[in-house]
DNA sequence: CAACACCCTTAGGCCAGCCTAAATCACGGA
DNA sequence: TCCGTGATTTAGGCTGGCCTAAGGGTGTTG
């Protein structure tokens, strides 16, 4: 029945399909059709269109009005997806003078373009990193990926002293700001103090103090500091 | 009435159409529907049909059952797009590992992807080469492109020492067959021998000789050597 | 338990790009 | 000059992927 997708048939579309929803959720959740939606920019009708090609050919089920999961074909096409995406960001920032913040829109057009045998060959020079710029896990080639836990900035407690591993963000001018602030992975910031609500929190980073709000507070991850 | 296609609204397919019109001819001579759709390994019906819709965008002329020739405007993104097709083959082989007969399928696809920002990093990582793998001239930014004179090894008379200053092919096995002969951009050859038809050629290439024929004589373009 | 709001899907349409089959043109040879 | 051959275009159709408008579920709330 599901003719033989398996060799690299994807199109662009169904490739970018299948990482939002990894995105939306890694942990296998159920992704509703609007949320899907909203990511990749396209009207609902659109998605529940696609997702109903994808699930007859094995990528995907769906269940009508409950949501959209992956299935092991199409979370191992997402995670190749997203492989290429990060280790193509990465080779960006070594090698071609990219800035963490431009990468995004660069590799997002890659993705699709480039053969296996150039992801792998950009990883070798590289020396096969685990993480891409922005601290993100790059999955290996297998398709496993190890998410290093961390915790949302937002709840580190007053006085801790932190790193942070991973901003987990691609939007340019998001990014920027946050560069503005002195954050990036690897940079040392402790919370000074916190506001009772909408989880503002106060933090010191390179002798400067910023209040750091709910959203973008989400998008930095951090580690105990060594 | 032309739409303002100005601004890299470029699909994947017209990118094509407009590349292999080009390489047709880069005189400007008309190239035929049927060369068209050869080159591009479609249908004839097709290649009308896109040849329509370009003409009607400004970016060649059609003269039904003539052929076509690109306007100042085609011709632009014609050269935009073998410019990056020849910088990307020649960043795959500098700094990617690639040979000459592997580049060009990835390039084909990569040529679409990259942004203009990209493509220049590139060109400046290979310090600006006048040359892809190939020997074949890399048009300018501007969209200037020097083509060397040289002629075709089937031209050289015996006796004669020349210098391989271009191969013109881009078939892998053919590649690989010249290479197996021990010819590439900057080898010396001296034609030992011409037969009276089929304008076949024995050369003396590296001590070894070897009979060229008609179509392989073409693709390999010489200079006197220094 | 009914009603409403919200989300999701169905219906119907459009465009780019491709195809095959059927007309039509152009040109060389009788 | 006429005709046939081969190239080209027209006609008509398909698929992927998107859209808007309209209909149908679901679940929360009075």
């Amino acid at each position: 029945m599901s003719p033989i997708l398996q060799s690299e048939t994807l199109t662009r579309s169904v490739e970018d399909y299948l990482k939002a929803i990894y995105q939306l959720s890694p942990e296998g959740r159920p992704a509703s059709t609007s949320e899907i939606a909203h990511l990749l920019a396209l009207s609902a009708p659109s998605v529940t269109g696609m997702v109903k090609r994808l699930s007859e050919h094995g990528l995907l089920e769906h269940i009508p009005y409950r949501g959209v999961q992956l299935t092991e074909e199409g979370r191992r096409a997402a995670l190749r997806m997203v492989r290429r995406h990060r280790l193509i960001e990465a080779y960006l920032v070594e090698f071609l003078g990219y800035s963490w913040d431009t990468v995004h829109a660069e590799a997002e057009r890659l993705e699709h373009a480039v053969s296996d045998t150039m992801i792998e060959r950009m990883a070798a020079a590289l020396g096969n990193p685990a993480v891409d710029p922005h601290g993100d896990p790059i999955p290996e080639a297998d398709g496993s990926i190890h998410e290093l836990a961390g915790r949302a900035l937002t709840e580190i407690p007053i006085g801790e002293t932190v790193e942070i591993h991973r901003v987990h963000e691609s939007q340019p001018e998001r990014l920027r700001y946050i560069a503005s602030l002195g954050l990036r992975p690897g940079v040392r910031v402790t919370v000074v103090d916190r506001q009772p609500f909408d989880d503002l929190v106060t933090i010191e980073v390179g002798g400067m103090r910023h209040v750091i709000g709910r959203e973008l507070g989400r998008v930095l991850q951090c580690a105990p500091a060594e």
